[in-house]
RNA sequence: UGGGGUGUCGCCAAGUGGUAAGGCACAAGGUUUUGAUCCUUGCAUGCGUUGGUUCGAAUCCAGCCACCCCAGCCA
């Protein structure tokens, strides 16, 4: 096991100082005040494998984590893998790799649910002997008619008063695989007519042939989330047991079932067990989700867009999983100070896709080097410069870092700027290139614009500028040149391609009720491939970045699965801020 | 119309009886060889609403309104 010092300096490395209080981190201290779990906290995350991670599980992971190693405690990686049908390897090992990307540790090896199968299956048998759970033949949609509805109360099964023999003999060979998918249920006897219908006879055990990705065929009985959950929390010694609010109808059921199973069974089946300190059973508290606007968190509609190709897969840089963003260019520090930012609370909220892009713009400037890269290239001849021209000039790699060092960027007779950033007929305002207008190249001279080239159908092909050779480094004699543009020698510079995104949704709230499919709304510019970008060759000399604010565009970030020998390409994370 | 929740600035969010933190966004200035960053300033006589208690209420009480969650052998 991890020893509780070390999990909690690895993550005051990783939590940003500047928090601030909320609801769950005040109950933490107060319990710790009162010496509610002899002063621990141990909380857990219980991803259920049958997706990948999105921003929204982001904020869970940071509670529990942080919460942790805020207050010296530990964080358990349990998987929720109660329902072998939806659940799958592939998920559990992207589940643990996100996780640790973020820059989490979980204390010691990683749990399942399954681990505690038999246990569980203790436990029931002791729920039956006690009276408290029966074996239910009703099907699924007959118990349905038996629960009632929100205003009536449920009817009682006609089975919940079978002997605690039958029982367990019908209990027994639900294990043994007698019976068929769905013929019967273990249930709790709590109570048909409870106004809370989470507590009328919850499902605590459903049969399913079927293997299970840790189990095996072992089993062919599984418990419910309910039954599960609060046991294995149980088991595991956790204090706070921290979740969403839709679980907030179940906190009684998940107290009854501790309740109702002996406390000296479950202590002796914890993880607590010969320790000294006293058994205090887990308490379960909600907090909202984290929902987002134009985004779309939920795993059945990422799900869908993966398996219908409405994206590239599960990392694709424009969803909101985990994957998708860290192939996208986000860091995790990012996402962590955005979950902080964010806070955590009890009122359900659409935070704003600003917010996020506040978090990634703030890290990637204090932490990307710069470089020059142009997406649309037209041009430049500057024509006082001799043909075989090479100026290797000296450029800091950070305005306001000079640990970051210097790169060299050369400068040829021909470089091309963007097209955009020369307007024949400029508006007002415009800072940048104009027929008879100067403006600098960054990091090297001031040119001016004498004459430009165009092709029979009108387009530019070139633009012929002078050179002010007495600019470099200083500021030209007598006249204020109001705009610095970037550029790239034309022959030294490498050609890339640059996939540009935007929001996968062009309305706030893709799920709102008036859209019947959140495919109506899909932004068809999410996606824009630029293909004959050229950047400064620094950018993939020795000692290169994988990530680079290219100056005056954005922040970029290398993505390895698209690169191949024959082309590089680079994902835009997100734009500068743009005031113009 | 049963039960459980939530309502504080455009968006998050602190505040738990002593007179409305902070962040994002926005606006206006300043610095700047990135229209970036950074800096400065501004941005709720007001806390869903109506009453009540109190010297004093976002905080306590009552009513009302709005929104969210629950009728899986999903989690």
């Amino acid at each position: 096991m991890t020893d509780q010092k070390s999990a909690s300096t690895t993550l005051d490395e990783v939590v940003d100082s500047s928090t601030s209080s909320n609801f769950i981190r005040n109950k933490i201290a107060h319990d710790i005040k009162e010496n509610k779990h002899g002063g621990r906290v141990h909380t857990r995350f219980p991803p259920e494998p049958n997706g990948y991670l999105h921003i929204g599980h982001a904020k869970s992971i940071c509670l529990n984590f942080g919460i942790a190693a805020e207050n010296s405690g530990l964080c358990n990686l349990r998987f929720d893998d109660t329902n072998p049908e939806k659940e799958s390897q592939e998920y559990v090992d992207a589940i643990k790799d996100n996780i640790s990307w973020l820059g989490f540790q979980w204390n010691g090896d990683v749990r399942y649910s399954s681990n505690y199968f038999e246990q569980l299956y203790t436990f029931a048998v002791q729920l039956i002997e006690s009276g408290k759970a029966y074996v239910c033949d009703l099907s699924a949609n007959e118990a349905r008619e038996y629960r009632g509805s929100l205003t009536e109360p449920g009817r009682n099964s006609p089975h919940r008063d079978r002997s605690i023999e039958d029982n367990r003999d019908l209990f027994e060979r639900m294990r043994a695989g007698e019976f068929a998918d769905g013929a019967c249920s273990l249930r709790a006897k709590i109570d048909m007519a409870a106004p809370n219908i989470t507590l009328r006879d919850p499902v605590l055990y459903r049969i399913r042939h079927i293997e299970h990705h840790q189990t095996g065929s072992k089993w062919c009985i599984y418990p419910t989330y309910d039954y599960t959950h609060c046991l294995s929390d149980a088991i595991e010694g956790i204090t706070h047991s921290l979740c969403t609010l839709e679980f907030e109808d179940h906190r009684p059921l998940y107290d009854w079932i501790l309740h109702s199973v002996d406390i000296a069974s479950i202590a002796a089946a914890s993880d607590l067990a010969g320790t000294e300190s006293d058994y205090v059973l887990p308490e379960q508290t909600e907090f909202a989700k984290l929902k987002l606007n134009y985004t779309i968190v939920g795993k059945r509609q990422l799900k869908e867009m993966v398996e219908t190709n409405l994206v590239e897969g599960w990392d694709d840089p424009r969803l909101p999983t985990l994957a998708g963003m860290r192939r996208r260019g986000f860091t995790a520090n990012a996402i962590r100070n955005f979950c902080e930012s964010v806070g955590v609370a009890r009122s359900d909220s659409v935070v704003d896709l600003g917010m996020l892009e506040h978090a990634i713009r703030d890290d990637l400037d204090k932490n990307s080097p710069r470089a020059m890269c142009v997406l649309n290239p037209v041009t430049v001849v500057l024509t006082n410069l001799a043909d075989e021209h090479l100026e290797n000039l000296s450029m800091a790699n950070h305005p306001k870092n000079e640990e970051m060092g210097r790169r060299t960027v050369p400068l040829t007779k021909r470089v091309v700027i963007d097209r955009s950033d020369f307007e024949a007929v400029p508006p007002q305002g415009f800072k940048r290139l104009t027929v008879g207008g100067e403006v600098r190249l960054r990091g090297a001279y001031v040119i001016k614009c004498d004459e430009v080239i165009k092709d029979a159908a009108g387009a530019i092909t070139e633009l012929h500028c002078s050179v002010d050779l007495d600019t470099l480094g200083k500021k030209p004699q007598g006249r204020k040149v109001k705009g610095v543009i970037h550029w790239v020698s034309e022959a030294k510079g490498v050609p890339l391609s640059v996939r540009l995104y935007d929001r996968l949704f062009n309305v706030e709230n893709p799920q709102s009720k008036d859209i019947e499919d959140f495919r109506e709304c899909l932004n068809e510019d999410s996606l824009i491939e630029l293909s004959s970008c050229i950047a400064e060759p620094s950018i993939v000399e020795e000692g290169a970045s994988p990530r680079y604010q290219f100056e005056r565009e954005g922040y970029y970030c290398l993505d390895e699965k698209a690169s191949s020998e024959s082309g590089l390409v680079f994902n835009r994370t997100i734009t500068l801020r743009d005031s113009w």
